[in-house]
DNA sequence: CGACAATGGTTAAACGTTTAACCCGTGACG
DNA sequence: CGTCACGGGTTAAACGTTTAACCATTGTCG
């Protein structure tokens, strides 16, 4: 490897001149300049980040702490993370952690021992990291009190969803709510019941998980507690309560409607296209590394906690054909 | 950040001795050993990956270049990916190209800044990268001639589907395949017409490109010229064209038969079901980083490429109900 | 003409580790 | 008893940068 010393050797100047061309830092002659650019282009230089990074204290990186990569609704949010991070001159490392809090607290470890200025958090469950990083932090999706976030507005999506309800002459309406533990589904919860208040029937309402296989109970209910309507956690939930009403001969949407939440990649492929809030994938993963370049550039502060618009989109499967 | 000399100070020994006890490098007394771990632990210590890494030469770090992460293809094997590589020791940095051969430049010089010790690359054409990197590279998906890689068995995967087509007893077929620049779309074509051989009469054998919208011409001849049997060039191609068979009031798979590649996350929701060939996604991962971590412990050795076999996937979308 | 600022450069220390080279007792062995 | 090996330490250099503190030369201005 080609070091700024050997340019400055072979350019008959002292490192830190090389240093000062190659960074713009300080005035350079114009002559040494071009010199110093064209050795360090000929020997095919590519500077140290960990040196820079030792000396100077910043290591220009960013992390990213995700729960599950092959969960659909992370890769848009990833991916526009690291656009974003990098178009601000950051690397970006990345760490999977399986759902698991201990694989999450390592994760936090191992970000720490490459001095990230920043991390973009998504957490498993909602409790804060022990011992707090001392860099900053900001979550996406799954907000922790204390901590600066982003995430979508749930309870408008729930509201949405109630009013495309109404507004198809359902009549009924079951719901598979999800964990109560996250914030995404409370609050789509609420909003959704704010919504329907008494204007339709709540026949049943069960809790599910988020992704994984529907319980029994849940199961048992959805096909033997006929409804008009069924409202799923999120997408996959619904894709599932689909597949199993068809497959036990019902006709979709026409004998029940459905719809889900989040617009997961493959809710327009579906039978019936789903129905669905979509969530600004995207803008999440973007006003997340605003806000956390804002904070690497200025600490301090109240946390902030961002609520991006969310977006019906009415396809087939929420009303009669 | 508290420093390994912090420690020394604290414990009254000296930073060699704070080293090899918490690496274990050299032999270290008990006491001292107990006493400089309480010190560090304490303290709450990290190490600096920047200031071992300068040191070292090493910075345990792979890099991962990706053409485009929102490729329903790749979340598995990046999954896979950085959970061998964190669990070897190593962190992983990525970095989306967008399908973009500039940025992937771009990509090599950055990971080349954090002096990883090897690269993950998925390349988005074939061409090797220029110049060269110093640590080594394997591909995964995509071959590139004179670099480590692994791939899945296409070949196979094109004679699966052939089998499959001619056991369910489809006279005619056309073929939508994939663009000739890419080793998977040769191979499985390749592999497709070995399969058929004369058994099948191939009506129309067309290109499409790999993901976006179906090509006009692709569109007239799948609507005007009639074929026992669709195979797209993989599941999203598949699944465009069956989206446009039904809306042109085709019912699938009886009037038609499709059949894909790949097994995406979504292939067995859609309508019909997708018959396909699952390619080992996380295999593809594993087998990537292990032969990286080879190459990284013992450099040197000819190109090494694995093929991973694929499986066919026996859904609804090949056969009349 | 003297003082001074500006310009373009250099020197050297520092960042947090690892590690080769050295040092000092102590017990074993011939 | 002299020598040697070994266990358990220390010292100090080095990795590749950045950057504060200097320095020399030149031109400007009162």
């Amino acid at each position: 490897m080609t070091t700024i010393s050997e340019i400055a050797r072979r350019a008959g100047v002292s490192t830190a001149t090389v240093s000062n061309v190659l960074n713009g830092t300080k005035a350079v002659s114009p002559e040494t300049r071009e010199l110093v650019e064209t050795v360090a282009r000929e020997l095919g230089y590519t500077p140290s980040r960990s040196a820079r990074s030792l000396k100077t204290g910043r290591s220009a990186t960013v992390g990213l702490i995700a729960p599950d990569l092959t969960n659909p609704f992370f890769p848009a949010v990833v991916q526009a993370v690291e656009r974003k991070v990098r178009e601000a001159g950051y690397g970006l490392i990345i760490v999977d952690c399986h759902n698991d809090t201990l694989e999450e607290k390592a994760a936090f470890e191992l970000v720490g021992e490459y001095r990230v200025d920043g991390i973009i958090w998504i957490p498993v469950d909602e409790t804060p990291p022990e011992p707090m990083p001392s860099a900053p932090v900001v979550t996406v999706d799954r907000p922790v009190t204390g901590l600066d976030g982003v995430t979508s507005d749930h309870r408008a999506g729930g509201r949405m969803i109630a009013e495309a309800i109404i507004g198809a002459g359902h009549e009924t309406v079951g719901i598979l709510r999800g964990p109560s533990a996250h914030h995404s589904a409370r609050e789509r919860h609420r909003g959704l019941l704010d919504g329907l208040a008494d204007k339709v029937r709540i026949v049943w309402d069960v809790p599910v998980f988020f992704s994984l296989e529907l319980p029994d109970d849940a199961r048992s209910t959805i096909l033997e507690q006929a409804v008009d309507c069924i409202v799923g956690a999120n997408d996959q939930v619904a894709i599932r309560t689909a597949q199993l009403l068809s497959a036990s001969g019902q006709k979709l949407p026409d004998d029940v409607a459905i719809v889900g939440f989040d617009d997961i990649p493959w809710a327009e492929f579906v039978h019936p296209p789903l129905s669905t809030v979509r969530q600004p994938y995207r803008r999440l993963g973007q006003s997340a590394v605003e806000l956390l370049l804002r904070r690497i550039a200025d600490p301090g502060g109240e946390p902030e906690l961002i609520v991006l618009p969310v977006e019906w989109i009415a396809r087939a499967s929420h009303r009669r054909g």
